[in-house]
This record gives structure tokens, C-alpha cells and sequence, in this order.
DNA sequence: TTGAAAGCGCTACCAA
DNA sequence: TTGGTAGCGCTTTCAA
């Protein structure tokens, strides 16, 4: 361990260029060569040095996410990001340095102008973030998951929850449904993230265009949310009359609404249909299935990585929002009103 | 931005080695030759390069965070846990590089090879872990939050767990309470991590000394352990006639085991005591306020980042086992039984 | 109290 | 297809 280029260019009977070429590939070496560099290498547990690496070779094959601290951060959901994140880093060769709470901005600006990192990963993107300023400040690359409000110059990444809504509308316009609710975030949450925003923007969007009666709910945040959803839930069954539901909220709410349908002895979908729009957990596997347009994190990691990867690398990617299409994915929890 | 130290010496109109020195302050600078390269220092924004002090000062301020993932991870108290880190470790001047999933193990091995960290820092250890084995193998110092079955030789940190179910269980017989339940963990988990065993015996132990008749209620794990949970709590206060509840569990499972007494007409602590233990949010926030014995994760991630720190620092750090001693935070919820 | 200069271990250019 | 070597930008020893 912690053996050097210069040894395992002894080892293996070559140059040291020759080691640094064979074991990068770039540029060709001829079978034998690789092969007793590579040997060599391995039996030396040889690793380049990292601080040598970023001197020399100008990179450093790491990339900082920032993910500031918010009280109201869904924790699952968050790690969930982090970790798709981290694994799609991983398969570009690049590892992952973490700039939480008040480093999330501050240590952007740190990590830029040290060289530490080839790009900047941001997550957990508000309407007005800090991090827009400093991203078209700074001269390292940096990514957006999701998207603020100005998003003029900056490249980024995120599902489209317009069109996710609208696929959810859809479906149930087609099987017939003309009064749906919709169970939402709070006011609060509307004011604070992105997202929600888009989500029942297209939710109001789609009903217009179908013409399809839309009832909200939109529990306060905590212990007394619980008690608006159940009562709200009440409201879009009772008043309302609605046949179909749409949900985009966190696993606990969804877990409630379930109850609250078995409690009231309405079946899914017999009685009530119900969509699960922009979930990030597995709405199939809860006591009753549900049908789901999914945030899928991987898939904007994996994008957002990629898109940071050809910037590190000096490539021009173009700026701007990529939206990544909605997928259906069907557990029964839909079919026509009785 | 991206300025060098050269350019820094000539705006201070003195040698690198000067800038150098009055920047890190390892030797004594006069007070005018001081400011003025601090001056010119912050005019230009300079930043050292982070690679070039990799490789000529032998340390890279940056510790891995090694995270494996696992389905039952709790998400929430995870977080916590990385946050408290990677806070404790700004304020020693680190940066935490993470490394999730397969890279927990294997990543460990990579960036000590590679010299990326001064240090490492092991999360969610588990009874037998991986990780325990590669830390002995690698030369990069590394700490343990938690401690694992076999910890011969390794600096590990976490809560006294036996100490706090002790403190629980004097709370509550001190009160006068002879007849306790227990709501803690799955069966499964009790084989699979460590920290619940730890405070189901440390209560075991503590209820015999205190002459106290224990009743353990282990859910299942998923939706089913919500039915298993009443179930055992109904047994608990008919059939075992317990006049209080110990807890070590989730935040869901707090708040179900509250709605299950408000449901049962029994108020707290007027028909039953309860006491939390080991909770990592804020039991005193809950509907009904419950007194807990906490696990910080700000205590435990300081104390790790501190030993982490000396020891790459070079520091002599002895190896063993640091329990911290558990805190009794009284929200009210434990009187005399009636 | 300050400066000069020798590396740290690589990458990548220039030669062969 | 390979080797020699000039840096990369800093820290730290040695001298003054």
C-alpha cells in the first residue's frame, strides 16, 4: 500500500510515463506492457495519489453536493437523492464531497476557488436560492436538481411535474372520472418549494382542460395536518363527492388516506381511484397499491451527474431546464367510477 | 479568484514562503508583514490549491464519511447524523467526502490508498461489520460512531445505551412503578443491530436490580408492526397491567403508542408514565410531551471528529470504547402510579 | 524575522 | 510504442 508510480514502474520494468499511460489509457500501450504495468500495479496496491493527481492532471474527480438544511426536509426523500447521487458520481469515476447546512452556500465559493472539486451538484433547490447567485459567480461547473425560479443560464435537471400531473388527470379523465380531489402539501410549502407548485399548477391545468372538477386539501405542516387530512378527506367524499383522488404527499399521509378509506369501508379502486403523483417510495407496496407517476432520483442523478461530468471535462452543454418525462406505472388503484 | 501564492507575495511584496507562513501562522510573522499579505491575500481571494497542498503538506482536510445503506436505515436519524458530522468536522477545518452504499467498504480501501483522507469516519456500524476488518487493514486513521461486536483495538464513539435504560428504569421505579413495558424493536432487528440490544439488556439488568417487572412488546417490522404494536400495548396494560411505558422506537411508533392511550381514555402521566429512550428527535414536541434520555448526535459526532482529528494530526489517541453518559431531559411525563 | 529552493507524486508534452 | 522531464502550486527545511 501507498506504493508509488516510480515503483511500479521498477516492477514492471518500464517508465514512469509509461505506468502513468498504461494504467489511464491515454494513450496505447502494447498489450505486453499493460499487462506487466497492470500486474505490477496490483500487487503493489498501487493507487495514484490524489493530491499529485489534482496538481498535475488539473482535475480532481470529485464533485460537491451542497444540500442545505431546512427543518422541513423530508429525510427519506433527501437521502434517497444523496445516495443516487453518490452511486451515479461513482460510476464516472468522480467522488462525492458534501457541503451541508450553512457550508452549502459559503463553501461552494470555498471549494471553487481551491480547486477542490471539478463541479458542484445542488440539491434541494428553493425558489430563491442563495446558490443561483454564487453558481453564475463561480467558475467551477455546477448542476441543479431541481429548478429555482430564475433559472436563466443555469443547467438543470428535474422531473417534469407538469406533465406528471397531467398524465395523472389523464388517466383519470379516461376511465371516466369527473370529480377528483387532490391531497397536497401545506400553503406553507407552496409558498417555500418549487415543486408543489408545479404539481398542482398541471393538477389545475389538466382538470381545466379535461373538464374536470378539482377539490384541494391542503393540510397545515405536523401534528395538526393530521386532523385537516382527515377532515379534508371527509370534505372531497362527502361534499365534494369525488371518485378519484390524486395524491403528493409524503408516505405517512398516504398511509392516513388508506386508513381513513378503510375506516369509511370504500374500497380502491371500487369506490375510490387513486393516483400517487411525484412519490419518491414505493407507493405499490403500501397495505393497498397504488398507481404512481414516481420521482425517481436516479434518473435526475444520474442526468445531473452525467451533464456535470461533460462540463468538467470542458465540454459545452447547453444551458437551461431538462425535464425528464413521467412514467406511469400501474398497481390497480384505477378503474372506472362506479 | 483562482489566484496563486505567487501572485499573493508580489502584491505583498515578499517571498511565498512568508505568505505561506503568515497565512497558516506555523511561524512568527511581524504584525505589518502579517497584514499585508492577509490584505492582499483577501484582495485577490486567494485560496491554496487544494491539490498542491495535498501533495507538499502531506494532509488533505478531508475525512470520509463511510455510510453503507441499508433498507431499514432510518432516514431521519441518519441524517441527523451526517449533519452532525459533517458540521463537527467544518469546525476542526475538514471536509467530509462521502461514501455510500458498496463504496462504504470499498471506497475505505480506495481513498486510503490514495491518500483523498487524513481520516475516516465509520456510521451505522453494525454488530459485524465489513468495515471493521478493512479499518485494521488500512493506515488512515478511523473512528467508529457506534460500536460493533468485536471493537479490539478500534476508537469507538456512542451513547452509554446500557446507562440510559439504567437511568429510565431508576426513573420510574424511584417514582414508585413496579410493573413496566418495554415497546422497543423488532426481533429482527435485535439480531441484526446493535444499539437495541444494548438498551433491551441494559433494562433487563436494571429492572432485576430494581426488583421491577419488565413486559417487552417487539413489532414487526413494515405495515404489520403497526397492528403488532397495539396489540402488545393492550396486552401490556390489561393483561400485564403495567403503569408505565419505556419506549425505544421510531417517531411513528411514539405517536402511535399516544393515540393508542388518548384512545383508551388513559391520560399521561396521570394512568401511565413514559419515558423515551435513545430517540434522536424531540420527544418533547410531541402531542403529548414524553421525557427522554436522548441520543445526541451532536455529542457523538464531535467527540468522533475531535479523535479523529488528532489522530491525523499524529496524535497518540488511546483505542477503546468512549460511551458518553446519558442526559434525562423531564418533559413532565412520568409521575407516581395512581 | 525573512528568503531561497528542494521536493511532494503525478500528468502530459516533446523526443526518439 | 516508449522514455525523459518540465512543471502543477504549495509546504517546509535550511540559510541568512
Amino acid at each position: 500500500m501507498m506504493a508509488k508510480i516510480h515503483e511500479v514502474a521498477e516492477a514492471a520494468g518500464v517508465s514512469i510515463s509509461t505506468v502513468s499511460y498504461a494504467l489511464s489509457g491515454k494513450r496505447s500501450i502494447s498489450p505486453s506492457t499493460r499487462d506487466r504495468v497492470e500486474q505490477a500495479a496490483a500487487r503493489l496496491g498501487y493507487q495514484p495519489n490524489a493530491g499529485a493527481r489534482m496538481l498535475a492532471g488539473r482535475r480532481t474527480n470529485i464533485f460537491a453536493l451542497t444540500e442545505p438544511f431546512r427543518p422541513d426536509t423530508h429525510a427519506p426523500t433527501h437521502m434517497s437523492f444523496v445516495l443516487a447521487t453518490s452511486i451515479a458520481a461513482r460510476r464516472f469515476d468522480y467522488d462525492i464531497l458534501l457541503l451541508t447546512d450553512a457550508e452549502a452556500s459559503a463553501g461552494m465559493r470555498r471549494v471553487s476557488a481551491s480547486g477542490l472539486v471539478d463541479g458542484i451538484l445542488v440539491l434541494d433547490v428553493a425558489p430563491r436560492d442563495d446558490r443561483v447567485a454564487l453558481a453564475r459567480s463561480i467558475e467551477v461547473p455546477t448542476v441543479f436538481i431541481g429548478v429555482p425560479e430564475d433559472a436563466e443560464g443555469l443547467v438543470c435537471v428535474d422531473l417534469d411535474f407538469e406533465a406528471a400531473s397531467a398524465l395523472a388527470i389523464d388517466k383519470l379523465a379516461d376511465a371516466g372520472h369527473g370529480r377528483v380531489g387532490f391531497v397536497g402539501h401545506s400553503e406553507d410549502a407552496y409558498e417555500r418549494s418549487n415543486f408543489p407548485r408545479r404539481v398542482r399548477h398541471g393538477l389545475e391545468v389538466a382538470a381545466q382542460r379535461r373538464g374536470i372538477a378539482l377539490s384541494v386539501v391542503s393540510p397545515r405542516e405536523g401534528e395538526a395536518g393530521r386532523g385537516d387530512l382527515r377532515d379534508g378527506l371527509r370534505r372531497l367524499l362527502q361534499d365534494s363527492d369525488v371518485t378519484a383522488i390524486a395524491l403528493h404527499c409524503d408516505d405517512s399521509a398516504h398511509r392516513l388516506v388508506l386508513a381513513e378509506l378503510a375506516a369509511a369501508r370504500l374500497s380502491v379502486p371500487g369506490d375510490v381511484s387513486l393516483v400517487s403523483i411525484g412519490s419518491t417510495f414505493d407507493t405499490g407496496s403500501l397495505s393497498t397499491p397504488i398507481d404512481r407517476i414516481p420521482l425517481d432520483p436516479h434518473a435526475s442523478c444520474e442526468l445531473a451527474v452525467e451533464l456535470a461530468a461533460r462540463l468538467a471535462d470542458g465540454d459545452t452543454v447547453e444551458a437551461g431546464v431538462r425535464l425528464l418525462a413521467p412514467q406511469y406505472r400501474d398497481s390497480g388503484s384505477v378503474s372506472p367510477p362506479r
